[in-house]
DNA sequence: GGTCATCGTTTACGCATGTAAACATGAACA
DNA sequence: TGTTCATGTTTACATGCGTAAACGATGACC
């Protein structure tokens, strides 16, 4: 089962820095998200369900750590878009952001090093 | 409110040719997606509630016909996933697919060529 | 040992979604 | 004119999600 949007905010959470005990993810994403207590408790659990974190007793309470890793999730998400919006290809994804004037002076610096390094390490 | 997946499989269909009857819609994407009249008339009923397509009599039934066009769906969800994923930033993006050796050699002449474009215009 | 604070677990509730059946309506035909 | 067929409209129902309150257990403290 996939890990709904408001799951993927605590995931985020975990990914930065974990284990970290319920108190604690309250503190950083409840102001932010202006979520309570319960809400992120019932968020855990269904990430605990999903098989997406894992919990290890810290005496009284849980510490959380992700199971599932950010590498897959991104994986996940970003091959969905690209399958379903793009035929899977990468270029007319960048096409489009181009065309959406989305392409910063750094994004495109950065893009020029990373297909020269392509052809570096090929040759 | 947002078009969801099983909409955007109609979408699809009108984007590729409209306007299209319910019979033609459901004639197309019911085989391929498994589905029955009745569900396609329910999705392309919440479509028409989200104002996503518009529909025009044509005698005794409605021609349907995209209102969303597929730039503007596009736009919002790959900046979404954009945003969410990589800050916003392409170069990432991109790298990612590149670590998930999801960039095709075609892939890569084609950026090749769109980066090159970038600097001509610019220059 | 009874009470309180602290955690986690269970239950709740409205809304969206996927999937479709039931119903309504109007045109066509017997 | 009553029946049937084709369409669209309404209703349904299970599941997941966002958000949280209620409940339960357990350790700490008086």
């Amino acid at each position: 089962m996939a890990v709904s949007e408001a799951e993927a905010i605590i995931m985020e959470v975990l990914w930065r820095s974990s284990p970290r005990s319920a108190e604690d993810i309250l503190a950083e994403v409840g102001p932010q998200q202006g979520w309570q207590e319960g809400t992120v408790k019932s968020l855990l659990n269904r990430l605990l369900k999903k098989k997406a974190v894992k919990a290890e007793r810290d005496g009284r309470r849980y510490l959380y750590a992700p199971r599932l890793t950010r590498e897959q999730y991104v994986s996940q998400e970003s091959k969905g878009l690209l399958d379903r919006l793009f035929g899977g290809r990468v270029a007319p994804l960048v096409a489009h952001f181009s065309e959406q004037r989305k392409l910063s002076r750094k994004d495109i610096v950065e893009l020029k090093k990373l297909l020269q390094e392509l052809d570096d390490e090929q040759s």
